[in-house]
Parts: structure tokens; C-alpha cells; sequence
DNA sequence: ATGGATGCAAAGTATTTGCATGAGA
DNA sequence: TCTCATGCAAATACTTTGCATCCAT
């Protein structure tokens, strides 16, 4: 129970690299669009709605439809590459799914968004209440919300 | 860790008059809309998309506005009678908001949705991002996904 | 009668669907 | 060439806003 890692994505070019080569292996097309809004998942970015992912697009040059994003998003989310998170605002928010299964540090302040593992955090609950009332557990998902250690550090009158 | 309560909502009348009564003391207004929204909540409701909670009220026969009911949940809110809850879906649900702090088993089959207490669920670990990483914690959410034991028992061929 | 509460219409935002067209492999 | 992928328009779903009216106290 005490074990936090914090998580660390690194924006590997080789990541991006072996997924492009798996997806073309599997049959899949390799289109500009599906290529870019990889490699913005891949770049390390906190969880984005499709309107900021949109933005964030346009903002690179990149001209991609809104329909597009998210029959990409379905897409990636199917070949587990990504998933969808929900922080408390009613937005829904899409991350790399990087291997590991991770939480969220929200800050209500800045809006910052930090991942971190928290390594067989509630396995042995889960298996407690499998045991005590025959419920099969598939997820979880776990967020905190605070203040973050920047915004803890900005005094009242320097905002 | 190994402290799993189930909840269970009592729909105590007295309950309702309590709270009514509260509301009244400070200075808000009863109106047949508001009863009738909090007698739902405090009925012991699995929580509810505003849809869902439309289809309610026209049930037993109560015509809301919309509008009207977005407006009382914004003040039940306020008021910490109810809270919002995300389960996944993308949907944004209200529930009653009984004391305790409490999580979900959310059952991905049927839908259904049994709340459980946890005590001392996540302090002990809260305390120790505290110290490591300056973050104030000032609240969290834990959903778990699985299938529920009805779904379980429940055979291919029976469905 | 006063001000909180309501209803209605309209606008705003997020997401999905149908269909014709475009472009990787 | 053969489909998967795309764009566009429109539909759907959910939520918010402005304003006139209502009604609980």
C-alpha cells in the first residue's frame, strides 16, 4: 500500500515506431491522420478531450475532421492503445495506455493532470470482496483531487 | 484495507422532513419540484443521469422542466445534499449524498450499481503523497467494473 | 409584495450516423 | 483494385442561458 511510482512517459520515437509497424502488420492503414494523433498520445500529453485534441492538431497544422477523431479515438481505444478517463467534470479525456495500469493526481486549481502507479494498490481488497459476494472484478479506476504542489507554492497575491 | 461495508440507503420519511425543515429554517422555498427531486434521491435511488431522472419524475406523474430539474441539482449540490458521480460511461449521475463518503461496484452487464463503504480506504496512503509530493488532497473518487453476482450466475442460454 | 423558483425557447457543446468520396496497401 | 479511412452535413444528446412569469413565504 505504500508504493507510489510516479509515472514517467517517455516520448520514445522507437514507441512510435513499433506500433506504426504493428498496426500495418495487423492490416491496418498507416493515414496521415492516424499517424499524428499517435504521435500526439505518444508525445507525454495529459488526458485530452477531442476538443482539445482537435486544437492541438490544428494548432500543428495538422487539418483532421472532428468525426475522424473519433472514429480514431474508437479505433485506438479498440486496440487498447488508448483509453478513456473521466476526472470529475463530466468531459471525457482520452490518454496513451502505456502498459501499466495508473491513477490521477488532479490538481482543482491548475488543472494539471499527473499520472502515477500505485503497484498492487487494491488487489488484495478486490480479492477480499470477490471472496465475500461473487463479484468478478474487470477495473478499477481511481482518481485524487487536490492542490497541487506548485499551486500549494503560489501565495494568494502573486496570482 | 480489509474493511468492506455494504451501505444500505434507509428511506426514512423522518429523513425527508429533516432535511425540509433545514431548507426552510434557511431561507429556501419548498416547492412541490424540490420535494419531489429530494424524495427520489433519499428513496434509496441507484444514482441517476438527468434523463433518467426526468423519466422518473413523468413516472410517478410529477411534470419538471428540465431546466428546472439542472437548476435544483445545482442547488442540491451546493447544499452537499447530493453529489455528482462518473461512472465510465461518459454520463454524468447524481446520487444522495447520505453522510459517509462511499464507492461503486458498477456492474457492466447489468448496469446496476451497489454503493460500499471503505474505511480508512485511502488515508493511510493520501498521508504519504502528502508528505513525499506537497499535493493537498481534498477529495478522491474509486469505481470498480466487474460483473455483479446475478450476472454471474446468470448462464449463456438463460439470457 | 418580494425574491427565489419555474417554464419555455433558443443557443451552446459534445457525440453519432449516413453517405459519397478519397487514398493506403 | 479493394477496402479502409475520411469529410461533410445532419441528426441526436446533453447542458446552459435569457427572460418573462409564478408562487412560497
Amino acid at each position: 500500500m505504500t508504493d507510489a511510482t510516479q509515472l514517467r512517459y517517455t516520448p520514445l520515437v522507437a514507441d512510435t515506431e513499433i506500433i506504426f509497424e504493428r498496426l500495418r502488420k495487423e492490416g491496418f492503414r498507416l493515414t496521415s491522420t492516424r499517424k499524428a494523433v499517435l504521435r500526439l498520445f505518444l508525445s507525454g500529453e495529459s488526458p485530452m478531450t477531442v476538443p482539445e485534441l482537435l486544437l492541438r492538431l490544428s494548432t500543428e497544422g495538422i487539418s483532421v475532421n472532428k468525426t475522424t477523431v473519433y472514429r480514431e479515438l474508437d479505433f485506438l481505444i479498440t486496440r487498447k492503445l488508448i483509453r478513456e478517463v473521466q476526472l470529475g467534470d463530466g468531459l471525457r479525456r482520452y490518454e496513451y495506455l502505456k502498459g501499466g495500469h495508473h491513477h490521477h493526481l488532479v490538481c482543482v486549481k491548475c488543472k494539471n493532470i499527473e499520472c502515477f502507479e500505485m503497484k498492487a494498490c487494491l488487489k488484495e481488497f478486490e480479492e477480499q470482496i470477490t471472496a465475500e459476494k461473487n463479484f468478478t472484478f474487470i477495473k478499477h479506476s481511481l482518481e485524487f483531487f487536490g492542490i497541487c504542489a506548485l499551486c500549494n507554492g503560489v501565495t494568494e497575491s502573486a496570482r
